[in-house]
DNA sequence: GCCAATCTGTACCGATCTGTTAACCCTGTC
DNA sequence: GACAGGGTTAACAGATCGGTACAGATTGGC
């Protein structure tokens, strides 16, 4: 019962942190959204940056587990997991709570390099990369990390482009040129 | 003399925003990074978030000036300029003080869909789109709207994962996966 | 019954936030 | 030489920022 409160106030910043930015979202807010008062939220972090950094983890942790899982169930072979990540963004697309990428917005507010949230947020960047190049190589790519590394620029490309404009429909945009990379870099 | 200060103003306090984000950016700092009194500011802005959209005007228009200026440089024909885009993307990527693209850290920290600055930089993505558009229809493209959309995420990606991680080399994934698409595109 | 841990609300600290007010200064013009 | 326009400095208002202090409530174990 001791770790629960301190889970339930990270999973509930994290809601927070995402509808409305990070430094726009204030620690009396976080108190009163989570009803977690400030005074216990500062026994468990010593400061706004560490539960930030908490909250990246566990959307690190959540995000990449979602999404493989559902990369997985939609397809079988490497391939068709490949085309299936796009699925799988449109269905993120597609929901009330869409905002972007949670990393994307932390390194625009934390730019510099050296910044712990700029470093967790390109972190989970090359886990994506790892898993998508290792996905390439099983399909058979003679390449796999660079058609991986192509294959992440439209899913960024895609999740940019669904909050300025485009919406859910970024996601077959990008699902059509993945299917085009992937039959030109198979042999 | 008198249109100068204030177009100074917004020139410099471009650069200050794109370094150091919205939030975190107060109008002091904007008064002593400029030059400019905060009594001055506020008579020529209403509001800060007035300054931010004169800013983003601002950027919108050097921005673009300066890629398809850029582009038309590098190549001559359209197909050839198309992907001269990422080569200038490259450039950009390669300055010191690259740090990403001001709109998608504007919509990042601004993120309700009908904020003004939301808005403008949503707008400043269609009009990149329709330039693009128009030089793969020039190139013969069949689907120039589609061709478009494509390459603009790929140019998005690679912006993303310049930041995150890849540096400069994002460009030229990006250039690569962006002649497979070309070439696929066109009869 | 009692201790220790963990939570709570509330008030506070000093700094900083956006925006305003007031008095002054410079400069070109009539 | 008065004056108007646009600029300055400096202080201020009222709110909010991240973070802390303190006293009391709740809880489970012994």
């Amino acid at each position: 019962m001791q770790q629960t409160k301190r889970d339930e106030l990270v999973r509930k910043a994290l809601d927070t942190f995402y509808r409305n930015g990070f430094h726009a979202t204030g620690m009396d807010m976080i108190a009163s959204e989570t009803g977690v008062s400030k005074t216990s939220i500062y026994k468990h972090f010593r400061t706004k940056e560490d539960l930030i950094l908490a909250v990246l983890r566990l959307r690190d942790e959540n995000f990449r587990n979602w999404l493989f899982r559902r990369m997985d169930d939609l397809a079988s072979t490497p391939q068709d997991q490949l085309l299936a990540m796009f699925d799988a963004l449109e269905e993120w697309f597609r929901q009330d709570s869409y905002r972007g990428c949670m990393f994307i917005k932390a390194s625009a507010e934390y730019q510099e390099l050296d910044d712990p949230i700029h470093a967790q947020s390109a972190e989970h960047k090359r886990l994506l990369q790892d898993h998508v190049a290792n996905l390439c190589k099983q399909a058979g790519a003679p390449a796999p990390q660079d058609l991986a590394r192509q294959l992440l620029l439209l899913k960024e490309g895609a999740i940019i482009m669904a909050v300025l404009g485009r919406g859910p429909a970024a996601a077959q945009d990008a699902k059509t040129a993945a299917r085009t990379l992937i039959d030109a870099a198979l042999p």
